[in-house]
DNA sequence: GGTTGATGTGAACGCATGTTCATATAGGTT
DNA sequence: AACCTATATGAACATGCGTTCACATCAACC
């Protein structure tokens, strides 16, 4: 049953963790206090330990949940057949997602060396195994001879962090429009991996005298 | 003349600098406290005032000389002719130099919002700098046809996020090699911006039409 | 309608912070 | 040998930190 008063932790919990969000992202978490949380809520700071058993826990369910929702909501993605289909919904789907959270992903990516190990260690997983889904599709695509990439992991990481670097400069009201954004990145990201026509057909005639 | 003891000024300042910038990109400004510092450096707190003014100082100064360097550097580099050797020496340039530098790489992108908003105004106006000349280069090989880029800043900006992703990984004695890395991304960055073969036969058709 | 338990207050805890300053030291200069 | 000054100390300042806790408040339940 609703409650006026007295029975609030259903609406201030959210409440706190949406403000430790805007104020990590804005400054930082070192640089934040417990207080600034407090009356970003509108209360005082005793109350938080309600909702969190320290400021660690804040930043490190936030930064978990985001991680957890990239990994859901990729997984729930249709993947369409092929590795140049599956990369373009990958850079598509990555910028969608990380254009629509802009602050979950600053603090992601920003406040992983303020995570105690344990934590640290926890959200490492979640990243690699985020990151592994892209590696397999580059592996896929070079098997299968669409894709020209010199080393797999490097590549990964390259392009993760191209498609990371939209969250630093992108404004929703800006020059040009999410749609857009994501079709440059995507197209971007595509055409530096993907095996130039010259090289491909090289390649088909050296696999059919292979084969004679 | 060497002093023992009393004029270590000559010595001690950049031992300052130093001991701010590795424990800066180790736990961030706001983590580190100038105690932390003095102890790095061997001397008590109070000591440090004899070197910068204050905190703020210390990190603004070590950002801006991080910036001027690759401005320095990147003027001082030999260019060659075209722009996709242009784009091939920056790209290069570019990684050589951040790995080089991890420490100030990191401090310079990851400390902007712990600047004071007079001096995150300087460092922008000289980061802007320096991306203006790799948008210089994409300009022109976009007007000669070859490269085939839809908008040019939001490709400058992605491309050098790209790059500056190496500093998070890369390790000196790790699987790979500087220039092996420093060729990848170069090879990589290319293939992202390049006019491919065959749109570049349709476009010099096009062209010698329209001239008929 | 009195009791209970969830929700929040506000003061207090010990400790760390950035910065200042009177004081000490030990070199270089005369 | 006496003085000067650059260099460093270490204590002190006011302030803020994360966290705890005795206490208040008030909706929900018997």
């Amino acid at each position: 049953m609703a409650r006026k008063t007295g029975s609030h932790s259903d609406i201030t919990g959210p409440r706190v963790r949406a403000a430790a969000l805007k104020l990590f992202a804005a400054h930082g978490f070192a640089a934040v206090s417990m207080r600034q949380i407090a009356a970003e809520v509108g209360v005082q700071a005793g109350a938080l330990y309600l909702y969190t058993p320290d400021k660690q826990s804040l930043l490190f369910d936030l930064m978990r949940d985001h991680m957890q929702a990239v990994l859901d909501a990729w997984g729930a993605e249709d993947k369409p057949e092929g590795p140049v289909s599956e990369l373009e919904t990958f850079t598509r789907f990555h910028i969608r997602f990380h254009l629509e959270r802009p602050e979950e992903v600053f603090v992601s990516y920003m406040e992983l060396r303020n995570l105690e190990p344990e934590n640290f260690e926890a959200l490492g997983v979640m990243r690699r195994e985020y990151e592994q889904e892209l590696e397999t599709i580059l592996k896929r695509g070079q098997d299968e001879g669409v894709f020209d990439v010199d080393d797999i992991k490097l590549t990964t990481l390259a392009l993760i962090a191209m498609l990371n670097g939209v969250t630093t400069w992108y404004k929703p009201d800006g020059r040009l429009s999410l749609a857009r954004v994501e079709a440059i990145y995507s197209d971007m990201a595509g055409k530096a991996v993907r095996m130039p026509r010259r090289k491909e057909r090289l390649r088909k005639l050296e696999a059919q005298q292979a084969s004679e």
